[in-house]
RNA sequence: CGGGGUGUAGCGCAGCCUGGUAGCGCAUCGGCUUUGGGAGCCGAGGGCCGGAGGUUCGAAUCCUCUCGCCCCGACCA
């Protein structure tokens, strides 16, 4: 490609709305441009790399041996109705009428769709297992769309939907595919982690997740220092920590506590440990009001709660309405005499003379027990694991947390949508069988920006080979001498010719501007054409990240530049 | 959806308080010079000041309403 024809509206200045770093580089790159909140138009570089990325998912699931399908992006809203998920879904969901007022939606996801192609097409056990795979643009009106291409509401998206006769299949299908993910990212050139993840609202027994590490990145992951134990934040969990259950029991103590209503303040107030100060958080689920004890200097996650309490969805409510549903203003709630069901962190089930509020404004109680003070409520895991926190796998290993930005996610989703949806065969017996179903999703447009994320420096970006959008950028110094312009223009040929991608910087620019512009595209290799080396018959062969310079006789160019590449 | 901010030339911004010819830098176009890390000089084009109402002799500026975008909190590839 010859960078004079081509659109590749590189930008010196800062994008002063970009938050991240390959929102940032991709905008000055001229690789996207933003059309509305969370929709970009992909210009010819930057769809160049997503074309690459869409390469390798679409060879690595055939060779897992998933066929290719491409599924409308509008869909019935019936479909949709026979889920159950028209309701559930929420806004995220957008929906709208055709002129006949038939309810129609732009599909964020595709499970119903394929199992209503699934239950016409497949009627015989022999024609299992399948798995079927697209990559389509989805469509999520997600609440708050930033970071770019990272949060997009309009994204590029591999799904894939295995179907097998029971959970033994699926856990082959799972397994196949899981793998497959790894071959993808490895060879995107990506350093990532595969976790366990919380199966969320699609339900489902079993799930992992695959992070690309990157600090900007939204998740938090959770990983063993020893063993291959790895999960999200959501799931992770610890080891058994120490505990002080030989303590003697101490009486019971009221302390007046006027004014300190943060964990802080009352730990300093009274002079004790954070660990040593119960926390009392009031939740909502499924409308009920109930306490959740943590230990004062943990974090609360909501979703551990949700699964304990096998409810979709619980709810921090704003101070004013928490403290209306408590009966006491907040600061001081606490276990005692507390009209609200109650449910404890597993850490607290050992817990001895701990503090808590009393229930009463300007009131802490001290050294209360369970039993003895509080009825022994039910300990569940309620908490975010922290680092450094024994490992719940092996002997000795630590936790460590890591950002990361989650490109992919393999479910094991069970009979719950063939099951709503009718999507039976006939099994060896010749008796309907519900067929068991796997969704395997990859963030194809997510991954573009990833990479950026892992792979950058002050000048731009350094692509992986495996995504540039060009193997080497050729830059010719001197546009106007015609004896460097036909060089250059041979060694472009012949680079062509030789199948390896390149870009042909031959435009009339002085070339402080050439090189500022090769740094931010980011092309692992740079041949410099003309000026001095020129006159010395030779070109310099550069790797973008600096660690390799080459001056290579003219003649001999071409074939070192293709060994340089492959 | 709640809270905060912001819309002026392709991009980044000033002007608004205190109403009176719409400006600066970059980019673009033409010319000359320059040419190994975002050039210099001369000249030129480009604006429904987000939109609609209002106040006023007069509105980018004041008032009301609206729409877009960005940032901070609950979701997801």
């Amino acid at each position: 490609m010859r960078f004079s024809r081509s659109l590749i509206p590189t930008l010196k200045e800062e994008p002063v709305d970009a938050q991240v770093v390959s929102h940032r580089l991709m905008l000055r790159a001229g690789m996207i441009r933003s059309l509305g909140a969370g929709i970009y138009t992909w210009l010819p570089l930057g769809l160049r790399v997503l074309r690459k990325v869409e390469k390798i998912v679409r060879q690595e699931m055939d060779r897992a041996g998933a066929q290719e399908v491409l599924m409308p992006a509008v869909q019935p809203g019936e479909l949709w109705q026979e889920s159950g998920r028209w309701e559930q879904y929420g806004k995220e969901l957008l929906r709208f009428v055709d002129r006949h007022e038939r309810q129609f939606c732009f599909g964020p996801t595709h499970e119903e769709v394929i199992a209503d192609l699934v239950r016409r097409e497949i009627r015989s056990y022999r024609q299992l297992p399948a798995n079927f795979y697209q990559i389509q643009t989805k469509f999520r009106d997600e609440i708050r769309p930033r970071f770019g291409i990272m949060r997009g509401r309009e994204f590029l998206m591999k799904d894939a939907y295995s179907f097998d006769l029971d959970v033994t299949g699926l856990d082959v299908s799972y397994q196949t595919m899981y793998a497959a993910y790894q071959r993808i990212f490895q060879r995107c050139g990506l350093a990532f982690r595969a976790v366990e993840a919380d199966t969320g609202s699609i339900g489902g027994a079993s799930s992992h997740e695959f992070h690309v590490l990157a600090e900007s990145g939204e998740d938090v992951i959770v990983s063993c220092d020893q063993c291959d134990y790895a999960a999200n934040l959501e799931k992770a969990v610890a080891g058994e920590g120490a505990t002080h259950d030989t303590e003697p029991l101490l009486s019971l103590q009221r302390s007046a506590t006027p004014g300190q209503k943060s964990i802080e303040a009352v730990t300093r107030f009274l002079n004790i440990t954070a660990q040593r100060l119960v926390k009392s958080i009031l939740v909502e689920a499924a409308g009920q009001p109930l306490l959740l004890l943590l230990r004062g200097d943990r974090e609360l996650n909501l979703i551990k709660a949700a699964a304990a309490l096998g409810v979709p969805q619980v709810t921090l409510p704003d101070p004013e309405r928490a403290a209306r549903l408590a009966n006491v203003a907040m600061g001081y709630l606490g276990p005692m005499n507390s009209h609200l069901p109650i449910l404890a962190d597993w850490e607290l089930r050992t817990a001895r003379n701990f503090a808590c509020g009393a229930n009463e404004e300007g009131w802490h109680l001290q050294h209360v027990n369970w039993e003895r003070d509080v009825p022994t409520p039910t300990f569940v895991d309620l908490r975010n694991v922290e680092a450094g926190e024994p490992c719940p796998r092996c002997a000795g290993g630590h936790l460590l947390r890591h950002q990361g930005i989650e490109v992919g996610h393999v479910f094991k989703l069970g009979d719950k949508y063939s099951q709503a949806m009718g999507v039976r065969v006939l099994n060896d017996q010749g008796v309907e069988q519900t067929l068991i179903m796997g969704c395997y999703g990859i963030g194809v447009s997510r991954i573009v920006a990833a990479t950026i994320e892992q792979h950058h420096d002050q000048k731009g970006i350094l692509w992986p080979p495996a995504l540039a959008p060009f193997h080497v950028e050729v830059l010719l110094l001197n546009p106007r001498d015609n004896a460097e312009g036909a060089a250059a223009d041979a060694l472009y040929q012949q680079l062509l010719a030789a199948g390896i991608e390149v870009l042909l910087d031959d435009r009339d620019e002085r070339v402080g501007v050439k090189f500022k512009d090769a740094d931010l595209l980011g092309c692992p290799w740079r041949v410099l054409v003309g000026g001095r080396s020129f006159k010395e018959g030779v070109v310099e062969i550069q790797s973008r990240d600096g660690t390799r310079l080459e001056r290579v006789a003219i003649a001999d160019a071409m074939e070192h530049i293709a060994g340089l590449v492959r």
